[in-house]
DNA sequence: ACCTGAACACCGTTCAAGT
DNA sequence: ACCTGAACACCGTTCAAGT
């Protein structure tokens, strides 16, 4: 007799989430996943249906940490600008996954995306058509800046001064 | 004897471009290109040293034929950013693979990548650090207008009205 | 109820062998 | 010089079979 303890479906969650951030999202894949969990791929089948599943519960735990972020950063909107980009930053794999792959809409908690986006209109303080220019703004800098498309010599933090002052100008 | 001229360096450029727009990212693969040019997978080792050689052959055509758009499109600052969005949305593969995945920098012709910054320079009229915050600023609109994070309902016109808005006023 | 090996349809890439 | 089949190390997923 080998385990007795089979991986329940909250370690499988925390498990993808290490591998995740130890690896990165290409580096997430089912059989992976298995090897930590100690058993062999075809077992995970019996407690989620499928990899977007994993997915799922990943980009939900994004969205959830992100909005707690937001939340505990400083009211103006220079400092929810600079915690956008520190969460982002300092969760690259968390963010991307969460962000810059299709958002399993049906598979995620119902009321947290529009819990984030209701929470980024808030902050601009405008309507939706400018929190939606402001959104674009934060994640297309980050989305570059994670991408290693800025040149090596960029001043970042004066682009992100630039960006901030952009913001309420409209 | 089977086909005595094999396909071209350029052939396989062009072949992958059409698998490109037809398949998307994911759908380029080395063995469904082969499959397209009547050959084995190996034998397009012959021809490129690797995917990576076709990748930057697609971000270098992706730089040139948005560069020429851009500068194809009306003077205004508004014109250009209306011509930047058309753009990628009329080409989002491609625009995808330039602009969402790493650049690889070594293995496009030199001096492509700061020919298109260069523009996006002069087009702000401001310094890089505003010219930056302006390509994220078109950039994240896009990826999310792409990606469908934006809601089925929200007016997007608005939305680049509202970003256009912001740019100058810096 | 949970786990397994074998299998299927995929990847990118290497390499000895053919022409 | 170019193309091939076989192979290696990977994917996600299914399914009959074991406990």
């Amino acid at each position: 007799m080998a385990n007795t303890d089979g991986p329940t479906r909250e370690r499988i969650s925390i498990t993808a989430y290490e591998l995740l951030k130890e690896k990165g999202v290409s580096g997430l894949s089912m059989r992976a996943l298995a090897d930590r969990l100690h058993i062999k791929a075809p077992s995970l089948y019996k407690h989620v249906a499928d990899k977007d599943e994993i997915i799922a519960d990943l980009q939900a735990r994004g969205l959830r940490e992100f909005g707690e972020a937001i939340k505990k950063a400083g009211k103006s909107r220079k400092a929810k600008a600079l915690a956008y980009r520190k969460w982002a930053l300092g969760n690259p794999h968390l963010y991307e996954i969460t962000v810059s792959i299709p958002l399993l809409r049906d598979r995620i908690p119902p009321g947290l995306e529009d819990g984030v986006t209701k929470m980024i209109i808030e902050i601009t303080g405008k309507d939706h058509a400018h929190a939606r220019a402001v959104w674009a703004l934060m994640h297309g800098l980050v989305d570059l800046e994670i991408a290693g498309r800025f040149p090596k010599d960029a001043d970042l933090d004066l682009t992100w001064k630039r960006a901030i002052a952009m913001i309420g100008k409209a």
